[in-house]
DNA sequence: ATTATGACCGAAG
DNA sequence: GCTTCGGCCATAA
């Protein structure tokens, strides 16, 4: 296959109200230097109905890209009663799905 | 084979 | 808090 599959199919196993971060998916897929390959490979998705790339957010709580954009992503997130303040998450570690 | 680009990260100022 | 910077990986040209 490649990244972008191993990628989405990880993430989908995200649950509603929690998010991850591209590093932490990096490292889950044993390849801890590769954040940045992975948002690559969210970009690229097409499929928003299955796979919530909108759960994927930067390492300091900052919302991250979105292909729909960012006013989009904080939407999405707002609906699943994630806090979001001045473009960050709050409580991150709270938040956080453990794989 | 080389270069540029991007939904990143950590450290440093 | 903020911004800048070098480093990293995958993909496309």
């Amino acid at each position: 296959m490649g990244l972008n599959t191993e990628v989405w199919n990880l993430i989908k196993k995200i649950p509603r109200g929690k998010v991850s971060t591209y590093g932490t998916i990096a490292r889950a897929l044993g390849k801890p230097l590769a954040a940045r390959a992975v948002g690559n490979a969210l970009n690229k998705n097409k499929d928003f109905a299955k796979i919530p790339c909108y759960r994927v957010v930067r390492s300091d709580g900052r919302v991250g890209g979105y292909a729909l954009g960012e006013r989009k992503k904080i939407e999405k997130l707002r609906g699943e009663k994630i806090k979001i303040v001045k473009g960050k998450v709050e409580n991150l570690k709270k938040c956080l799905y453990k794989f």
